[in-house]
DNA sequence: ACCATGTATGTTATAATATAACATGTCAAG
DNA sequence: CTTGACATGTTATATTATAACATACATGGT
């Protein structure tokens, strides 16, 4: 699978449902619902899903991949919000704190949390072929890691666990 | 303990041994030890550890923190090494090639493997309170990721684990 | 010894990412 | 209808990183 049938909504990887991460599926359904999921989470926590961050994460789910936040800015900027990389920011860094976005350290880039609300500790699988990248189950590598810190006396806050690699699809491809 | 503290060489955690990573201990011969095995690992693959590459090893095996590639370039230019960005950039890339020394995404910066030639997918364990970058034993954590991604199809090529948290020395101080 | 070649370093310039500080606007409680 | 809290907009700048080209330096072949 090349980089512009990704960009198909219709058909793309990376959803909250594991098994369906890098297979084809209606991509529509999962933004909506992460979408309103979101929604209701930030109402309950007595926050506001202003415009501005509310289409900071549409363009993230949108867009199915981590976009940086000089792209989230421009598509921002073409629609008559701010045009300021604080924009940007601060909306990003809002729905991070809130769960609904993760930072992907290694691409300088951000990406919608597949599954808000749920306790995780993210792990990324980015495949260099395609440049998606998926949200995987992280059993196990939480306990394995803290297991090891506190083996030397050292106690986990955050941690951030990204993998670059190929993706079924674009393995299977030259 | 605090930052100053752990600057003094004499007293550093960190070094090779798992055990040792938090605790006192004489860093002069870790710090020596790593750079002579460098040394060798560089000349068995036919390569040069040139001045330049090798004061940088230096600098991060000394200060046994991960420094920001300006903080070293900052230091080579009092040496009377270049003193532009490359500089710094082109040696770190090297030794990071070379498996010599770690990049700690969470922190633009860079520290120096602790044991370098031993296969390794390198598990990093920051302290928020003194800065100091431990490598932890990254037992099964490898293993475990490289599981879940292929449970999805993924092929992981190279992993970066970056926790944040607490020393022990830190954990019980104000 | 000399040159050809590849590799390393130095330098200039700029790109890409991120934040500080302050001004303005908005909204809801009192 | 004002006050206070929060959100957004704007200006400016800091920090991190790389591209492109020039110079030097080592190494092996002749």
């Amino acid at each position: 699978m090349n980089q512009s049938a990704r960009a198909d909504h219709a058909a793309c990887p990376g959803c909250q449902t594991p098994d369906l991460a890098f297979l084809t599926h209606d991509h529509a359904d999962c933004a909506r619902d992460a979408l309103a999921r979101a929604e209701a989470l930030v109402l309950e926590r007595g926050l506001r899903l202003t415009p501005v961050r509310k289409r900071v994460l549409q363009i993230l789910l949108e867009s199915h991949q981590a976009l940086g936040a000089y792209d989230v800015l421009n598509r921002l900027a073409a629609e008559g919000f701010g045009n300021q990389p604080p924009v940007a920011y601060r909306a990003l860094e809002f729905l991070e704190e809130q769960g609904l976005v993760h930072r992907i350290r290694r691409l300088n880039a951000f990406a919608a949390c597949m599954h808000p609300g749920e306790e995780h500790a993210p792990v990324f699988l980015i495949c260099t072929g395609c440049k998606t990248v998926a949200e995987a189950p992280a059993t196990g590598i939480g306990a394995a890691l803290g297991l090891a810190a506190s083996g030397m006396g050292f106690v986990i806050e955050r941690a951030t666990v990204e993998a670059v690699g190929k993706c079924p699809a674009c393995r299977s491809e030259p």
